[in-house]
DNA sequence: ATGAAAGCGCTAACAG
DNA sequence: CTGTTAGCGCTTTCAT
């Protein structure tokens, strides 16, 4: 009942696979026959059946998005919706459509990026996260289907990746706090099981080191990224000494900070959070955080891969998005 | 290169048809012959083709879902988010897909919805919002496309459609008020383009209505979804006179009035928000909130919808999503 | 530059 | 219960 191609050439009195070079824009068309077309296929209403157009072609222009079901914070950080809109701006130009899954852990991921490729829903799949050891990648790597991973992966080769440069925007930071007089510098971090945490450290060391700081262990905390956790953290370094400045590798942990901060009544003591959530500009005082970006490293990612996946052999295989430290009361 | 069903139905000796009949679970098949084939697709590592199937099926599994771009607390909500989860949890169930667009405005949404209808590539759409005078449901109406919306349409005749209970939401916040003893309670409500705002609005009125308290016109305002737009609309009440709780339809606008009251630092001005963002309980006072349970509403869309699809012919055609007050200090 | 025909992988009458 | 056959709508050699 649907207008097909068939109709077209008989309308347009050609034969089907006219109709066909005319859709793909085949340049061996005279241009006389293509104005036939394009009348008949208007006068029609005629629009391509992708489904079919994706059988003949193997291929769907589809990206399957693997998103993560676990990030507690996923409501709080609009990392995601971002990400998506990111992913979605240059999807839309270049014609892809995207999918999304949510995944419960890691197997259920892999499990799903195994559907979307066996079934051939997805010319490829982006990865919102890379974990230590992450069996997505190392999966998608093994049978090679493309796919493109926002953060650094451990090891790159051949592989696409998106991801700020979180070791220099770390080490920016505390470069700055020093700048401001602060020397006696606390770390306080997410788990190691990221990449995102450990380039982040070496940042804060490296930009120490560089000023003749020395490391003091005593200052360098571990937590998950949950206020609470933030908090008992600092009370931990409290317990040991007053910093001047503490640094985190995320925006819940700094709130965490924070209010240990506040329980002693310190105003000197500067914080910074990372990922500038919304609610950090609630905080009071308000919170200086690091902006990753989140919309661009969407872009980024989507970009890469519709890239490749158009055959452009000499195409990059990663990008570096900018951070900037949005300046608030707590490093005031 | 794929393994096809004619591999498997070389290998299991059997006819293609018959193995298509095992893929699709058809009750006439020996359990012999299953299993035969069973273990063919096992021993050759087959998948069926979802391409293929949905070319020859007239239907792919797969739904649209069309998200809003404009939205200025698409960051600071996690509404959609919470909603397209939602929509996950039940779609996976169900075997479902689901590709999402955004849209900068209703026109390009339409584009986007025909486009996506007209390619075959959804068996159904998902409208995140209902509007007054909704371009893409009459245009979904019109070409009878199945859809559901997330919002009680104007029409609701044969439409499906999910959505909380606004009017009563909004009734029993203002009842709980006026049962604490408040009586000139103020109302700052969204744009009256969105159905969500009227009905939260006749709410309030009947609420008071019922308990005998007049109207008074003064006491309502209305206000765009920002912070600024709220602490304006208080302003003004407070211009004529001093409430002793103020109901909104909206966190942000909440959160205006938060800072209006606190100029006058008047502390028994009771306020209420809604959607119950993250930042709510951030505020100080922290906010009372009515929570919306966005998660369910996509949940429930979903359903709907598929339901639908799998012609379950007496299937309801609209759902009613519970609302909680979260209570906070700002009621204290 | 254009047409004929085979095929992408699966499904669904129809026949037996 | 199972096989044969003809599509689903489009693309793509291979001719001409």
């Amino acid at each position: 009942m649907s207008i097909t191609i068939k109709d077209v050439a008989r309308l347009a009195e050609v034969s089907p696979s006219t109709v066909s070079r005319v859709i793909a824009d085949n340049p061996k068309i005279s241009n006389q026959t293509k104005e036939k077309v394009y009348e008949a296929m208007k006068e029609l209403n005629y629009y391509p059946n992708a489904i079919a157009r994706s059988l003949a072609n193997k291929a769907t222009k589809t990206l399957g998005l693997i998103l993560p079901n676990t990030a507690e914070d996923l409501f709080v950080n609009p990392f995601f919706i971002q990400v998506m809109r990111g992913i979605s701006l240059y999807a839309q130009k270049k014609g892809y459509y995207i999918m999304y899954t949510y995944s419960n852990n890691e197997e259920e991921e892999v499990d799903f990026i195994r559907n979307f490729i066996n079934s051939k829903w997805v010319d490829g799949i982006i990865l919102t996260t890379a974990r230590k050891n992450d069996k997505c990648i190392s999966f998608l790597n093994e049978i090679k289907h493309p796919f493109v991973v926002i953060g650094k992966p451990e090891k790159t080769d051949g592989i696409l990746w998106v991801d700020n440069d979180n070791f220099h925007a770390m080490y920016s930071v505390v470069n700055y706090l020093i700048h401001k007089g602060k020397r006696k510098i606390a770390f306080i971090g997410g788990s190691r099981d990221f990449n995102v945490s450990i380039n982040r450290f070496n940042g804060y060391k490296s930009a120490l080191e560089n000023c003749g700081i020395n490391i003091d262990e005593n200052l360098i905390e571990e937590a998950d990224f949950t206020e609470i956790s933030g908090y008992e953290a600092m009370k931990k370094i409290f317990n040991y000494s007053t910093p001047t400045a503490v640094v985190t590798t995320d925006d819940l942990i700094a709130f965490g900070v924070l209010k240990a901060i506040e329980e002693v009544s310190n105003e000197n003591i500067s914080v910074v959070g990372f990922n500038n959530i919304p609610l950090s500009a609630y905080q009071t005082p308000t919170l200086s955080s690091v902006d990753i970006n989140a919309e661009k490293l969407g872009y980024f990612a989507a970009k890469l891969l519709i890239d490749k996946l158009g055959n452009k052999k000499d195409s990059i295989n990663s990008y570096i998005v900018e951070t900037n430290l949005i300046e608030r009361e707590s490093t005031n």
